[in-house]
DNA sequence: ACCGGAAATTGATACGTATTAAGGACGGCG
DNA sequence: CGCCGTCCTTAATACGTATCAATTTCCGGT
């Protein structure tokens, strides 16, 4: 490999073909008025193309403000977080698939820092914009960012629900809400009407959602609050086996634990059960809201609901085309969760 | 979405700041000559900047650098073959994680064919430029695609030995011969000195290694020719549960088989086995030259080697980056399987 | 032969940054 | 007072493409 060669450019394929860079620009990106070309020149510039191995320039098309035919994908964690890959690995599938399909090709912003807190604008700079547009993924956004980003009308669609004061975003949620509330129903029909809420203290949208379907389902299964126990953890407040018993003794027969990062909620929830000598589900109904992430740590098979998350990635893409090629504002889409039957509920005798 | 507000530029930061373009650039990306800004002009443009919110362009910035900080990958197959997923995934894994950690983004080349055949030049074009280099991937290749890209000296590196005649190629790939001979003396310390090698026909590098590596083994074990049956499996030619016999008849107490894509080799072998009603490993061992891509539809513990395809992929973005930075030539690496123990091999009674 | 107008092509410019050679201000020294 | 060097700043330019206004080419019609 001698040396370093240029790739050529348009105005080398110009010179070769005889003619001018406007035209060549005109037969490679052939836009409105790629049609405005004689026959013969095209075929010239074309061959001439071949011939040098003309590739255009990415790089320098979106600075212009053209498009580059690619979709980026950015996530706030590292893209494959190490021990959460089964969790990410289908919304990844899913933007891929939908990419693919719509003939575009996707940019993984992977270089924005090993260092784990990833920023947009990391250095000030926001690479973002190589691409035609975003889809972004993560649970440890920075908000600012993503006011930042819309400030400057850069297309892009969250995966998740996502709220910035004063800015319309776009994104492909899950429905939570209609997905607990149904949770609660399911565990209504079974017989419980007395449960426990384990959740995290985060007040984050999904957190929020969760709640919210839970407040719904009791109203829509007729149980009152003073059925209810709800208890927010973190790590200063873990849940301990005299809790759980507590809850037992009090009747509640299910709970219901939303899923973390770490899987901390139901690692806990189980070690209190082992502690306290009560067997899951035999003792207590246990659902979880969602997909556990290290499904692999926790050996069972909970009753819960799984996102759609392949889904959830190929609408976003969907909502990032619409973005960009019909010129709409922001857009909002909710998809609907499946119950996974499981085998950590049972049917409460009479 | 009102006025498209374009995002400041340093012309804007120098308009305010007082001062000229030039001397935000170096104010901002302060190179060598970052230091000669006297103090003042330095606060008094950083202040600008931040107050109007000013972020580098990473596109015009590496429109005049020339590179893009963005590595390809670039697959023969579609990117994720729904059959394929968790066998072609670890590769990614990698790819992803070294690019990331040189700080440079990956683009999934994954627009190319929607009519199936997935050709590097569509339309007389090579898309790859867009990226700096780019790893490439997958079993069904188009050799003159290859041929044409090395004479364009753009830099790649293929995953897995790739030989095109008259190029020489950068790959990284796993050890086919050493693990395969491992394999073979492996069976003949548990007592088999009588084996089946059960192939495919395509003459591709992988299976020339395979059979080196067989051939290899055998000598290492001093186990003559005609204690060996070789068997290549395509459609016509299935392995029959009347052969599978004749081979046991003939004293042969191991398999080897070399995995295919859909893994038909193995299911064959199940069939004609469950046919025959050999059973695994009881009548017969079986050791598995591999990993069989759909791991899940065959649900048992192969005896077999594992490619190291994470690693793998770490090592091609290295060696890529060698490639683009130091101006070196091609160079390829071979990486060392692991052997599995499994459970379809046992020790041979004396 | 000339003209009008459509068709085809081109010149010029913008996009935002990095870089380099050159310019200007300033002070010290002879 | 003039010369020179140091320190700071800037004008100019290149990077590769897209786009639009302007220009040339080409024909058919009168």
């Amino acid at each position: 490999m001698a040396g370093q060669r240029r790739s050529p450019t348009q105005v080398d394929v110009a010179r070769r073909a005889g003619v001018s860079q406007a035209t060549v620009s005109l037969v490679i990106s052939g836009g409105a008025l790629g049609n405005q070309v004689a026959e013969s020149t095209r075929q010239a510039v074309l061959q001439a193309a071949a011939e040098l191995g003309y590739t255009v320039n990415a790089v320098a098309r979106s600075l212009k403000g053209g498009r580059n035919r690619m979709l980026g994908l950015y996530t706030f964690e590292p893209v494959f977080p190490v021990d959460q890959r089964d969790f990410y690995f289908p919304f990844l599938l899913g933007v891929e698939e939908a990419t693919a399909a719509y003939g575009y090709d996707l940019l993984l912003f992977s270089s924005a820092g090993s260092g784990g807190d990833r920023r947009i604008y990391a250095g000030g700079v926001n690479r973002l914009k190589v691409a035609d547009g975003c889809v972004l993924l993560g649970r440890h956004l920075h908000r600012d960012d993503l006011a930042e980003l819309a400030k400057e009308d850069f297309p892009f669609v969250f995966v998740g629900r996502r709220e910035v004061p004063g800015v319309e975003l776009s994104y492909v949620a899950a429905d939570y809400v209609g997905a607990t509330s149904e949770m609660v129903a399911h565990l209504a029909r079974l017989g419980h009407r007395r449960l426990a809420y384990l959740k995290v203290t985060d007040d984050r949208e999904w957190t929020r959602d969760r709640e919210a379907g839970f407040r719904q389902g009791l109203v829509a299964a007729g149980i009152p609050d003073d059925q209810v126990r709800v208890f927010a953890m973190d790590e200063r407040a873990a849940l301990s086996a005299v809790r759980l018993q507590d809850w037992l003794a009090a009747g509640i027969t299910a709970v219901l634990v939303e899923p973390t990062d770490d899987d901390s909620a139901i690692v806990a929830l189980e070690n209190a059960a082992a502690e306290a000598g009560v067997r899951i589900p035999d003792d207590v109904s246990v659902a979880v809201l969602g997909d556990p992430p290290l499904s692999e740590a926790t050996a069972r098979d909970w009753t819960r609901f799984t996102l759609p998350r392949e889904q959830m990635g190929r609408e976003a893409v969907r909502i990032l085309l619409e973005l960009l090629n019909d010129n709409v504002s922001a857009r909002q889409l909710y998809l609907d969760c499946t119950q996974v039957a499981g085998d950590s509920v049972t049917e409460l005798p009479e």
